[in-house]
Parts: C-alpha cells; structure tokens; sequence
DNA sequence: CGGCTCATTGAATATGGTCAACGCAAGTGG
DNA sequence: CCACTTGCGTTGACCATATTCAATGAGCCG
C-alpha cells in the first residue's frame, strides 16, 4: 500500500497543503479500498467518519428528491475528496456517492483531517478554496438548471464529458453513462433524454453506438447548449 | 459609527470567531454604507476588494443566464456576508447583488479577511463550516430545481419566506418580493408564477393583496410543496 | 391628467412527463 | 443448446406543464 507522501494524486486536492509530518500521520492511519462500479461508498444520511479520496474511477453523488427521483449532483474523479462537506459541518451526508466504474479510493478517517484543520492554516485555507470553488460551480448548476432547456443541458452535459473525461481510441467518450444516468444527471426524465439524444444523432452532432456516445460536432453541440 | 466588537449581528456569522486584536483591526478598516431598494452592491465580474455584512435588510444574489433571464441563487439578509467566496478563490464575483429593500451594509477591506484566515485557524474553520452549510444548501436547490414542479417550487418559496422573514401585524409576509423577483426565485417566467400564485389563492391557500402575500394555509401549502 | 410600473388574463404553442409496448443483448439454469 | 429472465435502449401516443406574445387593468407619482 503506497505512502500519501509520495501520491500524485493529492497534488489535485487540498491535502498537498499539508506538512510531511501530518501526511505521514494520514497516511498512517488510511485505508485503500477497490468500489466496484455500481457499489456505494456511502449514502445519503450516513454517519461519515472520515473522508474518500479517489485515487481511480468516477463517483456520482446524487440525492434522491422526495418524488422518487435520483438527481446527480456531481461527478467526481480522481483527485477528489468526498464526504469532506459532511465532516466539516459535523453532519450526515447530504448526497450518496456511488462508483460509476470501478474505483479505488482512500478512506481517511475524520480526527486526521480535523486536527490538522484547527492547527494549520495552510491546510484550512487551502480546503477553503476547494470547497469555495465548489460552491461557485453549484450556484451555475443552479442556473443552468432553472433557465435552459433540456436540450441545452444534454448538450452541454456531453461537452462536459469529453473535456472532463477524455474519449477513448475510438472517439467515443471515454466515460460511459447509462441513458438514465445522463437524465439524472441533467434533471429529466429517462424518456426526454433518449429522445434528444436521438435527435442529435439524426442532426449529426454526435454518434452513437448502444450507450457509448461520440461527439460529432462539437460546435454544432456548442450552438444547441447556448440556444439555437 | 458602531465598532464590530460590539455589534450583534457578528453573532450571526464567522467573525464570531475573530480575536479581540483582529476585530479592531476590521472595525478600523471597515466602512458602513446605506443602500437603497434597488441599489447594486456588486455586479457579476465585479472585482471585489473585500466582504460586505449586512446589518439589516435583504439582498437578491442573482446572475444572468445566458437566454437574458436572472436567476435568484439566493437571498441574503441580516448577518450574512456577501462576496466572501471571490474575495477566497480570488476570482471576480459570480453574482450580482441587489438591494431588495433598503439595506445598511458594512463593507471590510479583504486584507483584514485574508490576513486573519491565514493566522487564525479558528477563523478559518468557523468560515470553512459556513461555506459548506452554503454548499449543503445549494446542493440541495439543485435538486429541487430539477425534479419539482413550478407549483411546488412557488409553494415552498413561501413557505421559507414566511420562515425566515416572517410577517408583518396584518399577517402578510414581512419581505415583499415582485411577482418577478417570486419567479426569478424559481426559475421561471413571471405570467406562470402569477397564475399559480393565483390559483393558489382561489385554492384559499393563500391571501393576495396587491404584490403582498399572507399564507392562510400553512398545511395545505407543504402538501402542494411536497407534491400533491 | 398623463405616464409609469407592475399585476393579471387569454390563447396559442412548445416542451417535457408518463404509460405502455417492443427489441435486443447478456446472462442463467435446465 | 434452448427457453427464460432481466436490464436497457428505443419508440409511439397522449397528457400535463410551462413559455410566449399580446392585451388589459390597477395603482402610483409627478
């Protein structure tokens, strides 16, 4: 099991604000943990006792909306610290967070994290500026969600992917949602989405083969994300 | 003019947590400004160069969606303190905000906030939980925006008006909102927000009276915001 | 009294949700 | 190997919801 003093991945989080002698204590005391796709790191309205660290794979998070519903909140990738909302605030978790593929992450049990944010600033700083920027992100997904179209939000869900994500050799975007992630994820229903998407397959701006999806034209998409 | 270590409204938000020697320093460096209904504090892409408090009154957080509609990402009243997130990530503001009624705000220098947060790791905690309540919150409008209906949406607008700022002696809801601002709060156009307001009022759910409301079915409103 | 701003209403249209059916591919167990 | 299930993706038809454009009213202020 690898040392976080020496873990690329933590250059990506907050955790690189810390001292060698608080990594060495973290890593001391984590666990690595394989989630395969489909499992639950944990859910909402857990007790968390820690954080995730995802070293590999995707995660959603996503809250169930009291009609049933699943809406996802965010994707989270490899770099990123989850369940550190619900230590901070000494609350629940307020989203689930589920492997979209298989995974490996790195559970870090809270007391690490917590002493080091009331003794360095550095560090308390620094996940400031994370979860400040979150925060950002969140009030333009509240935007987006409350004045665009379906159609927009599909559109801009698949630029989004592939600048995220990557595609594969193929082309084809390299992480793959199932049709009713990719409603969840922009807020519709399963039906709606697959429509739109086979919309935009007819119009040329991407192509698709079962669920896997390439863009095809990526300003054309452009366009119908902003309003055509 | 007031000094801070004596003001109450600190109670309400993370300067709680300042020393004696650095609320001086902010009490020094502050100004107090009276703004009027209507009044912006700060535009979207504004460069801000520190943090207003509000000491009373309420402000719209809004940005401009791409189509030319605002959104209302939230509102802001006594004790809260705008444009903390920009003056932490650095960046220009994200929202713009606008005086709903006449407000008094105190504006403090962001040196005295950045110094503090980089020596006080109380301060810098006490900041932290409160921006990761912010992001609990909007995590969870995030989530209603995209899964409730209009109506449930206006439904629960009211109902979490009336809580949080309550009503004036003939009942009505103390902060008078415009039929627009009600449907910039929810995401929609202002002849749908009109219609269900009322219909809710022939449904007796509420009182109209010009633009002020007073809700006269508490219950029956938190069936139609729960989806009935 | 204009001239404003905002609320209100109607009618036509667009957009999205729901229900139901069908196809296809990947297992699974006999 | 085949019948059977199961999970998705896909499509159609219908209904509900929300937007848009347009017109009218109601109150307010100089």
């Amino acid at each position: 099991m690898g040392r976080c003093e020496n873990c690329i991945i933590r250059q990506f989080n907050s955790l690189r604000a810390m001292s060698k002698e608080e990594l060495k204590r973290v890593s001391d005391t984590k666990t690595t943990k394989l989630v395969k796709k489909g499992e639950t790191i944990f859910g909402e309205g857990d007790k968390l006792n820690g954080v995730f660290c995802v070293r590999d794979g995707v995660s959603k998070l996503s809250k169930l909306s009291p009609n049933g519903k699943d809406q996802i909140v965010k994707l989270a990738t490899k770099g990123a610290v989850l369940g550190q909302r619900s230590v901070i605030t000494e609350e629940v978790a307020n989203l689930s967070a589920i492997a979209v593929n298989d995974m490996e992450v790195c559970f870090v049990p809270k007391d690490a994290i917590m002493d080091s944010l009331n003794s360095n600033p550095n560090f308390a700083v620094e996940v400031l500026r994370h979860i400040a920027h979150d925060l950002k992100e969140a009030d333009d997904v509240i935007v987006n969600m409350s004045q665009k179209t379906v159609k927009q939000r599909i559109a801009e869900a698949f630029i989004y992917l592939e600048e995220n994500f990557g595609k594969d050799k193929n082309g084809y975007l390299a992480l793959t949602l199932s049709r009713e992630d990719i409603a969840n994820v922009v807020g519709t229903a399963t039906e709606s989405a697959i429509r739109i998407i086979s919309d935009f397959k007819k119009l040329g701006l991407i192509k698709a083969f079962g669920k896997k999806v390439a863009i095809a034209d990526r300003n054309g998409l452009n366009e119908v994300a902003k309003g055509s």
